[in-house]
RNA sequence: GGGCGCUUGGCUCAGCGGUAGAGCAUCGCCUUCACACGGCGGGGGUCAGUGGUUCGAAUCCACUAGCGCCCACCA
């Protein structure tokens, strides 16, 4: 027996239906009810699980969340519907620098580690306007009281947005769990030697004064200049004067002919590292250049011997062709260091200024270290940007500098977050491999199945283009501690080499405030005592196990073997470097295996000029008063409707169509249910036909679902629904009021039903309010537990597909058209009744079969009169 | 420099081998007994360009152009 004839529900209908309200009233109900509450009886196969990205509960409330939200909670709904027990926590991403910027700009405040923790410390009401120092853990005692308070304004959007989140499963990137599992995880990898610590270059923000990876940098235009120099070739003193020709010598001129080989020119886009160079390169086939491989040249101001070496990476083409290699000014500058064996001359700290150096001491020998000493004099503490300036005059002056610079725009690498140029600047970080797993890092990434297919290449190019290890620690303070303790030597220095680690049962730990076992408190820092690693993991470092997080590992063993490895990786395109990459990484080392099988990408939201959504540009509309304006139901219409992974305009149009949609859902299932007796056996072709056609769309949508195209289940049923609307139920309206008496109303009564149940059920995951709105007036229990609709059930009702009947469908609506044309081109009103014996073309296709009209009751459903009026017996073809 | 995607009516997009589609906008008509937060109908496109495959191409292939995104060792 189908649902629809199970009339053991009473119909109950509200006589002016509407969408206001339904929000609050549905939400209540699921709490109370527990609908999507995760049934962890159910072993994993019968299990959907998804690894919700944790949105940054530090930034605003963007549409963009709205999107591609909607986008996952129809998957699950639909899953649901299929009968799986559907894993679906929510997760807050409150870790990291995000919150410590907001927090320090919301309190006016800022992290001193230096100081004590102060128990009574309250922040001003409103932000002073120098921020107050506080100490660690009172900063983290205020990241974790403004995270509670955006989280709260995350979770009330997510559920007036509907989404089918178990909210009893909520984790933070930040709570104990998180910290527990990526403290864990970390140590098993240090135990493998997986993961590591090294003094080596890194990726560094001078303004956040923290190492960040190589995921997080990205490329920015920025106006710079070529400064072309001239190095002074070793053994014959500082170079001489400048060339007479304003145009300058060539390289070949320079070098290469024996006449003048005084000095070489080299081209810089930061002259202000010239007192960090350590050598020359060009290629090894560079023909102006072969002469000097092997020789030395002589930094200009400084007078610094640096050899001159030949490297392929080495472009000819760029400059003169000939490269300074300083310690470091960039990517570039590591991987000719590192691969030719030079040394270290670091000129920039931490803090982004020229550190004090004392020429002449080994290491920054001169062969004139007083006016190396002279020169440097003016660089020190200063920033990069202003030692430029300062240099290329000295440069001027001492007539190096050849011409004058010639401006450009270059791409140069930032950090994503940071306001000025990355420096590479030698510090202590943590690291985990990840270039000799390259091959199965790829091999995974084949296995997983991508949904659009071709965001798989993003993923490809990232892990293809990797150059080195992924460092994980950072200098900041709230975000998870490295569980590490170092022993004091007795001379008060830290012993890297010997680390003193918890065992994982005390998980998670802060070193800074936890003791190690064997150690008392106070010998904290004191000599033959122990110190804490001062750093936290990278966000990612966390980020990347929200699977692991998620489903239990470590703290709930039964959970985790029912939904891990997961099914579904729901997130943006933009993050696919970062965290899918490294949540693929840490399944891999961590589990052998992929920690889901399914990843759906979502695209951006564009404002309608083509350009990404901005708050400087004001035009964010916050999301709330969107779903206040066009309902729910409305804007997950418009989510829904964009194809999988690609990008959508902000369209507020949009969302009216599908405030439309629900309405006419309302209107149409409250006709539906009007009148719904009498009922009986569906024998009427029109009704068949209508049926027989909805079974196909099922098919045809549930196929699509499986395969994350919700986009086009929500087109393709919202198509049958408007011509199920517009045509069919205009068609048996007469006849469902008993105009050809009660059998072919009970025909027509029970089809209606059918359909309405059906429909219902393939909008449910994208109309979650409206559709459960209409369900509670004659179903029992929720749509949203009912199961998917199938063909065979709505075919069982018809007791066989009837493919006649489809063409009896689809040339009676064809006829209903050519009728509604005439009428409107000649301008009768809709009820007007037209001969039928005028329109024999309307007629043509409904087939040998139906050609006795007067017999067939589904061209009575059209309304004709026997009534001739001559007005409609046109003379010409009304279409032409 | 490498990779990926896009280019269809005014706008937003579907179609992806068989005589150009939808919604919005526009114009006209209809106060129809579920719905005026409605219904019906009309007008509007040489499917970016060039070449090729095919009986047949918006749809497949090649190249070109423009737009967007990702990646890159950017002196």
């Amino acid at each position: 027996m189908s649902d629809a004839f199970d009339a053991s529900h009473p119909i109950d209908l509200p006589d002016k239906p509407a969408l206001e309200g339904l929000e609050d009233k549905w939400n209540a109900r699921w709490q109370e009810a527990g609908t999507y509450r995760f049934d962890r009886s159910r072993p994993r196969a019968e299990v959907y699980s998804i690894d919700t990205p944790p949105p940054t509960v530090s930034g605003s409330l963007h549409v963009g969340h709205v999107f591609s939200y909607t986008h996952t909670d129809v998957i699950a709904r639909f899953q649901r519907m299929r009968g799986r027990a559907v894993f679906y926590p929510m997760g807050w991403d409150d870790n990291g620098l995000p919150t410590e910027r907001r927090v320090q700009n919301y309190y006016g405040v800022r992290c001193d580690p230096s100081l004590p923790y102060d128990p009574s410390f309250q922040p001003p009401d409103k932000p002073a306007k120098h921020p107050i120092p506080v100490s660690r853990p009172n900063f983290i005692a205020l990241c974790d009281r403004l995270t509670a308070e955006d989280e709260k304004a995350f979770e009330d959007l997510w559920r007036h947005l509907g989404l089918s989140v178990d909210w009893s499963m909520t984790y933070a990137t930040i709570d104990k769990r998180s910290q527990r599992v990526s403290q864990a995880a970390f140590l098993r990898l240090l135990a493998r030697g997986i993961a590591y610590q090294i003094e080596a270059p890194t990726l560094w923000d001078i303004d956040f004064r923290t190492a960040v990876a190589q995921a997080e940098l990205e490329d920015r235009e920025q106006p710079g200049a070529y400064h072309r120099i001239r190095f002074g070739l070793a053994g014959q003193g500082m170079a001489g004067p400048p060339s007479q020709d304003p145009a300058g010598p060539s390289p070949r001129d320079s070098v290469g002919d024996g006449t003048r080989p005084t000095y070489v020119e080299v081209e810089t886009t930061r002259p202000e590292l010239i007192p960090a160079c350590v050598a020359l390169v060009a290629h090894p086939d560079d023909e102006r250049y072969k002469p000097l491989f092997g020789k030395n040249v002589v930094t200009p101001l400084f007078g610094a011997e640096v050899p001159v070496k030949a490297h392929a990476l080495a472009d000819p083409e760029k400059g003169s062709g000939i490269a300074m290699i300083c310690t470091f000014g960039d990517i570039t500058d590591v991987t000719w260091w590192r691969e030719l064996s030079l040394p270290v001359r670091a000129v920039i700290q931490p803090t982004g200024a020229f550190r004090p150096i004392t020429w002449g001491q080994p290491g920054w020998e001169s062969t004139d270290p007083a006016r190396a000493q002279n020169a440097y004099d003016q660089l020190a503490t200063l920033q990069p940007s202003k030692a430029r300036a300062v240099i290329v005059e000295q440069l001027r002056q001492s007539g190096d500098l050849i011409g004058e610079p010639r401006p450009i725009t270059h791409p140069v690498k930032f950090y994503e977050k940071g306001d000025r140029p990355l420096e590479i600047i030698t510090s202590r970080q943590w690291f985990v491999k990840t270039m000799e797993f390259r091959e199965q890092l790829l091999a995974r990434g084949r296995e997983l199945r991508w949904h659009p297919e071709y965001m798989r290449h993003r993923y490809e190019n990232w892990v293809n283009g990797l150059t080195g290890d992924w460092c994980v620690s950072r200098q900041r303070f709230f975000g998870v501690p490295f569980p590490i303790w170092y022993p004091v030597r007795g001379d008060g220095g830290l012993d890297y080499a010997r680390l003193i680690l918890p065992d994982e049962s005390r998980l998670p730990i802060d070193p800074s405030t936890d003791v190690p076992d064997g150690y008392s408190a106070d010998q904290r820092g004191k000599p033959n005592g122990f110190a804490a690693d001062p750093d936290v993991m990278d966000t990612w470092a966390t980020s990347s196990l929200t699977p692991q997080v998620v489903s239990g590992w470590l703290a709930d063993d039964d959970l985790f073997a029912r939904v891990f490895p997961m099914d579904l990786r729901p997130q943006g395109h933009d993050i696919i470097r970062t965290w899918l990459f490294t949540s693929v990484l840490r399944a891999q080392l961590g589990h052998g295996t992929l920690p889901w099988t399914d990843v759906a990408i979502s695209g951006f939201i564009t404002d309608p000029d083509r350009k990404k959504m901005s708050k400087s540009k004001g035009n964010v509309v916050t999301p709330f008063s969107l779903l206040q304006e066009h309902g729910s139901d409305g804007v997950r219409y418009w989510a829904a409707s964009a194809r999988p992974g690609g990008d959508a305009v902000f369209d507020p149009a949009q969302m009216k169509v599908g405030r439309r949609l629900a309405i006419k859902m309302l209107n149409a299932a409250r006709f539906a249910l009007l009148q719904a007796e009498p009922r009986g056996p569906i024998r009427e072709p029109l009704d068949r036909g209508m049926l027989t056609a909805l079974a196909r769309l099922v098919d045809e949508c549930t196929g699509h679902l499986e395969a994350y195209d919700y986009a086009r289940v929500l087109e393709r049923t919202e198509t049958f629904f408007w011509a199920f609307c517009d045509d069919y139920l205009e068609l048996v309206k007469g006849r469902r009021y008993g105009d050809f008496g009660s059998e072919g109303a009970a025909s027509a009564n029970s089809a209606m039903l059918v359909a309405l149940s059906t429909l219902l059920r393939l909008f449910a995951p994208f109309l979650p309010f409206v559709t459960e709105e209409v369900w509670s007036w004659w179903r029992p229990g929720s749509v949203h537990s009912s199961t998917w609709p199938t063909a065979a059930e709505v075919v069982a009702s018809i007791s066989g597909a009837d493919e006649g009947a489809l063409a009896v469908r689809e040339a009676t609506q064809g006829a209903l058209a050519e009728v509604r044309r005439i009428k409107s081109l000649l301008k009768k009103p809709t009820k007007a009744v037209i001969n039928k014996a005028v329109l024999p073309a309307a007629f043509s296709g409904l087939g040998p079969a139906s050609r006795d009209f007067q017999a067939a009751t589904h061209i009575r459903d059209l309304h004709f009169g026997d009534v001739t009026e001559p007005q409609l017996e046109f003379a010409e073809e009304p279409a032409a």
